[in-house]
DNA sequence: GCAGAAGTTGAGGAGTTACCTCCACTTAGT
DNA sequence: ACTAAGTGGAGGTAACTCCTCAACTTCTGC
């Protein structure tokens, strides 16, 4: 059965509280935070969200298929490299205005975003393919650099979003006129594999716990 | 007057044990886990460093002038774009493969590290006028840039040192690659201030208490 | 070889942060 | 007005970290 009136009403507070809190904290905010947030009681968050998980997958799910959708506009623009580094500047700019969405975004291969991740891998290799075609992107490339940037990038924005609201950018260009295809270019390392990436996104997001080594 | 003779061994001990455990684990590390690694009970080492900022300068003081050494040959360096490039290169390595110095290097205008920071800022002035001048460098950048790009690549150097130790290098390229002067390159924003630099650094370094806010 | 200064030890107090449960209480809905 | 559904938040559990202190050990000079 459906839940009660109130109780539903509690539940749009939540995911509204979590949307703010996540974005100011990323993922590592507590489910006591967004209770405070929603002017709930923590047992209630707990009883509708029993796991961080969950409510994350409520909150970011959506946020996701936008990012999608923006690929996929990406992917119509000409020439390709504006098409690819439109999408590099303007999900930047989206996970630099959300921690939480950075953090959902860094996350995608994780289950509860199984989704959006499948959907987006083709999407950023067809974006790198057609820029690699064009000749504008540089061949030693590959759609698995891609969430390496952006983590990079955005860890930056974070640290500076503070004192200096789009910092980053300055950052983001610089690698951006790395990544084009010219005569004179250094070389790259061996790119990473998927395993690498996946371990380095997890790394990225803080708040996650599966891994936390610590002391030696 | 001096030490006795086991404390002075003792001492000894602590400072190489430190190096190691900051080298894995920064300056979030703790002084028990130093302890423990030295073989020495907790007390000793506070008895012998009252406070971590003690033992982090015992431990990095030389290392940072390694770094200003590094700096100068670099400032020796033909043409200025090698020793530039050559710099930055260098410096990444060794802040990838300790975690400690790269800390020490980001924490370089805190009062313990003023030595070697006043030392640091005019070399890299000149590192970078230098490559300015020759015309390699795009002229939109300047020494404050130096740091965040070195925090930048260097923190996801060790993201993903425990799975692909190196990979970071393959970014460092790019961002170098992005450095270069070129008639078609994009347009960088206003560069960060002095005082910009500090805040990032200091966002940068974990485990040095001051700045934490955390819940909103 | 001894006195006493110097040094060592690590359990444990105190503070912090996070996760999550439980049950007495309140409220919606018929 | 009754009851099933929902709520609140104190408090239990479990890390971590910082640091002290009083009992104990070791060095060193005489």
């Amino acid at each position: 059965m459906p839940l009660r009136r109130d109780a539903q009403r509690n539940r749009e507070r939540i995911i509204e509280a979590a949307r703010e809190v996540f974005a100011a904290r990323g993922f590592a905010a507590t489910l006591d935070d967004v209770a405070h947030h929603a002017g709930v009681g923590i047992g209630t968050v707990y009883r509708r969200f029993p796991t961080k998980e969950e409510l994350i997958e409520a909150v970011f799910s959506d946020r996701l298929e936008d990012l999608v959708t923006l690929a996929e506009q990406a992917l119509a623009t000409e020439p390709a490299w504006d098409g690819l580094t439109g999408f590099l500047r303007t999900s930047a700019r989206w996970h630099a205005a959300d921690r939480g969405l950075r953090d959902a975004a860094l996350s995608m291969d994780e289950q509860h975003f199984k989704t959006a991740g499948e959907q987006m891998v083709p999407l950023l290799e067809q974006l790198m393919e057609r820029a690699h075609a064009e000749g504008s992107l540089r061949p030693d490339t590959g759609f698995r650099d891609f969430p390496i940037i952006m983590a990079m990038v955005t860890e930056m924005a974070q640290h500076s979003e503070e004192c200096r609201p789009g910092l980053y950018e300055r950052y983001l260009e610089l690698v951006i006129d790395g990544l084009r295809a010219r005569p004179d270019n250094g070389t790259l390392g061996t790119a990473p594999t998927e395993t690498d990436v996946r371990a380095v996104m997890r790394e990225c997001v803080p708040g996650m716990k599966p891994v936390r080594p610590s002391r030696s």
